[in-house]
DNA sequence: CATGAATGAGGGTTCATTCAT
DNA sequence: CATGAATGAACCCTCATTCAT
């Protein structure tokens, strides 16, 4: 059993390591992936070089945390509204009109995402676990023609990319996000009357934590 | 009339800049648009420093050559091809499985474009001028019944930017290269019967010309 | 209040700032004030690249810093014995033949200045502070005859820049300084026989601190 | 004996050359002396980098040229002048006079020997041929009590470069002018009474030639 | 001779990383 | 643990000089 030193300490240090990551998030969205970053991390999160090492060694080691992180933080906001729809294509496009409200709403995740490219999704991200998972079950239910479940992915998330990118340039109407899901799921193989009435559901709004990391 | 001199001298230089440029491709592509890449490209072209600065003055504009040059020369290869099918749909079919084609056969091409993201796909581009062109002729030719043009835009290069990354990781198949085309083409609201139809033509094959600085 | 660690930094850096400009006094007395020097400064200095821009930004701020520094460390060295003179007159035949004893015993300082020229008697240089009110003194006490006081200025440091010069190519007799300093009296109009008793005062010997950048 | 063909060859490579010595003493005046000078050379002259090595080649050679080019300039200028007077003090009171009056109306003059300080009075320049001379026949001639001719060279010397060095700064009076030669020769051990009498001879004009390279 | 592309040494600047305090 | 000075590799860029045409 830890004593009360220890707990303060261990506090300390994640809150601590929140700081850092809050703001490599903010530096690498700025400044892409492969921007020289740490002094610039540590200027936003107003603490030492030495410091810094402490809790990451490298940059590389940084991005990876920052995209762990950045996607759970996603899954957090997200999922409690997807896991209400039943069906696998309303979960989808629930997951897609939502994800596009929330880089709406946090204009640095569409910037960070829009410049990292396929890599800013990479292993640990919210993509490469959840959406896997529910297209299978939609192969499963029957709604979805697609085989290839590799090429399914590939037609979900690039489109995420490019619609990330156009946020991060300009802005999406309401509409976009709607029309966005609803051919996302046309691509899968989703009946065009189905895919349009999966879209169009009013889901409930996404709600920001307080002291998100994305804002 | 200009005198002989002066027109070897011409040749050369046009020379000079075009191994500048495939060098910078070939480096661009391994590091990414972002990198400090010009010690590594007169590496690669085997030429002093000095002679990179008579060309190029900074980082930026090598990328922006290097995009143009590039997208010049996939338009040269595809471009033949595309432009005897008689449907837009087709046409757009046509341009996804060549340029998947030509990507598996010049993996920096997709290299490139994997790390480059929405960016690589800049102003100037391919992209930005025949696949915007093809769309609004396919909405007049009927067969698509998806309305906003920017989300058209999205929903096939979004695939393309993530097919280029698969295919920079490891192979892809050529079903999916079929397959891929087809499903895209539901996304823009083409039936799936006919997406099939346009997808599964046997089209030409692309040449790549001897001395291509995709390869 | 500070704590010891602070002081203790801070007196570490105050060294290390010591001994980039003694090292740049070194090598811009033989390179001249426009040189490009930093490579040369740290080498000298015996000390990284990154440490030296840790301390000076450009060449112009470390040239700039250089002529200070090198200001002051004359005017503790000289004003001393000079401040012992009633006379104006005779306070500047002070300062003139120890300045000239001076470079002769630091012969980087007439290096430094006859490289420099006009321009390193730049602002804040001891010339500019000090020259000025001994002129306006020996007017005012009536030995000088002459009027202008910008001209006077010009006829004290002129020579002064020449003197420098030739100790910085050969050598310079003990009766070069004494007539020196009376020759330049006359020019400032006063009388020769008093210019002469005033130049040939055995004025006290300068001392040079022990670790003395000027050597 | 030259043929005709070799004759205009001669001329053409005797105007380049002149072309390239006011380019650089332009380029001189303005960066220093120590200034990367070849580029901004041959665009002032609008002449190829090959061209330039035919006619010199380095740097410090082409300096050197400059230098004995405008020395000679300036003696073609003032010296039909200065030997119209009889007296060694006269002569040197002329020289100052006129001198000052060069500058004025050619600034770059002042600018260059301001920034070149004691080195642009190098070997073969006026300086260093005429007024040495000058200096023994003024001390022959009784009027000057200065022993060291050295020191008495160093007095003529740096007053000038100050003065050129003010010209380059800002204006000087014409009253600077006739005080300046007066003091200068009061240094040199002239009375101050015959001084003022020689400096303020009403000289005549200076004359500059249509194609002079100081202007 | 004139030309100007190519060269590469020289100098400048940044930044990830280490380490004594 | 926190701090921040010191380090040096990795870049960037300029410019005097050469040389094939």
């Amino acid at each position: 059993m830890k004593d009360h030193r220890t707990i303060v300490a261990e506090e300390r240090r994640q809150r601590m390591r929140a700081r850092l990551l809050k703001g490599a998030f903010q530096v690498l969205s700025q400044y892409g992936s492969e921007a020289k970053v740490i002094d610039k991390v540590i200027k936003t999160a107003g603490v030492s070089r030495g410091t810094f090492y402490n809790y990451f060694k490298t940059n590389e080691e940084l991005f990876a945390e920052v995209s762990r992180a950045v996607s759970n933080e996603i899954i957090r906001i997200v999922d409690p509204i997807v896991v209400q729809q039943r069906d696998p294509a309303a979960r989808i496009a629930c997951g897609l009109v939502l994800v596009l409200r929330l880089a709406k709403r946090a204009p640095i995740l569409a910037h960070f995402v829009a410049r990292g490219g396929p890599l800013a999704m990479g292993v640990g991200n919210v993509a490469t676990e959840v959406v896997p998972r529910e297209i299978r079950a939609g192969r499963a239910s029957g709604h979805f023609t697609i085989a290839d479940e590799e090429l399914a992915f590939d037609l979900v998330l690039g489109p995420i990319i490019m619609a990330f990118h156009r946020i991060a340039q300009s802005e999406i109407s309401e509409a976009y996000s709607t029309q966005f899901a609803q051919n996302v799921l046309q691509a899968l193989g989703v009946e065009p009357r189905l895919a349009k009435e999966y879209a169009s559901v009013d889901f409930a709004d996404i709600e920001l934590p307080e002291h998100s990391m994305l804002i």
